[in-house]
DNA sequence: TCAAATAGCACGAAATCCGTGCGGATTGCT
DNA sequence: AGCAATCCGCACGGATTTCGTGCTATTTGA
């Protein structure tokens, strides 16, 4: 299915707002799990998973104890949404012998051997994948987070 | 998951099978599920049903009984992956709202007003889509089949 | 009449994803 | 020291989707 799991959009709401974060003064301060799930409803538990997987593929950088949190590792326009779907869903494939073989059990298709659209899809793969690489955390946060959720924080931060 | 789906994968090779058989001399015989099946390790039961929502999505065109079979109703180059892609997967999508948008239980995310990424995720899922509508069945086919495929029955097509 | 083939529907098995429950380790504050 | 907030790691049950198959009906040519 041509669709990113709810992990990815998690992740991508988080990201976005930790750009936010970034941009409206409190730059390099730690963002909570808690505070980013105050403002979207979404699964806190699950979206703390997340920005552990995150932070595993160094694209946030974490902090414990109190104060701590989350906080962007580059600028928004250094992270692209390929990184993002990379760390989140681990593969960027679109046929499924690409997805085996990242496994142990490599092959498991069977028909690779004579499969007329294997390497044309593969071509595919690479342009959806360049699109995505293309696609800056920076481009997707200034199309509305910026304008809709910046109100919110607006004067430096929200008290 | 950025992935498609058996069923496409197996409907794709379908189709460059058709494509094959039109273009290597036998242009308007219908080709079985059986024959088909025979040339690729694929579940034959499972191929019949993708062929049947092909033809549903008018992509092939079907004949019934002794000598019946599919054969393709528009020429390889006017048939596009996207199309092929809506017929097996029913929906364009790349976010979970997206998906749901088509359901009589519609907006079960239930942070659309406020989510920051519906929109611009909206564009990345336009350009993959445009992506699939520059990818003809023909440019699929062309790159493996003609080559690989084409030898066992290569007459006059294929110079 | 018979055999080959598609049409339609529905079901169980398998894989994937979602969401949550532990317990542990850090850190800052009182 | 004690405590509360926070991240870390693992692992599990339930929900959802996908895979593959079974059965019956209908059509068509020999
Ligand atoms: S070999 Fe062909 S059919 Fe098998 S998984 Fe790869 S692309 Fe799909
Ligand atoms: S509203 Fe946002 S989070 Fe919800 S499904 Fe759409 S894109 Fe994903």
């Amino acid at each position: 299915m041509i669709q990113l799991t709810k992990r990815t959009e998690y992740g991508l709401i988080a990201l976005v707002h930790l750009a936010d974060a970034a941009l409206t003064g409190r730059d390099g301060a730690f963002v909570s799990v808690r505070e980013i799930a105050e403002h979207y409803p979404v699964p806190k538990r699950l979206l703390a998973e997340v920005l552990k997987d995150l932070a595993r593929a160094e694209l946030v950088e974490s902090a414990r104890g109190k104060d701590g949190g989350y906080t962007l590792r580059r600028q928004p326009d250094q992270i692209t949404l390929a990184e993002v779907v990379a760390a989140l869903e681990g593969r960027p494939s679109i046929s499924s012998c690409e997805t085996a073989e990242r496994s142990p059990s490599s092959s498991n298709c069977g028909l690779e051997p004579v499969c007329p659209i294997r390497s044309p899809l593969h071509r595919v793969r690479e342009g959806i994948w360049g699109l995505m690489e293309r696609t800056t955390l920076r481009s997707l946060a200034q199309t509305s987070s910026l304008v809709q959720a910046g109100p919110l924080l607006q004067p430096k931060a929200l008290t």
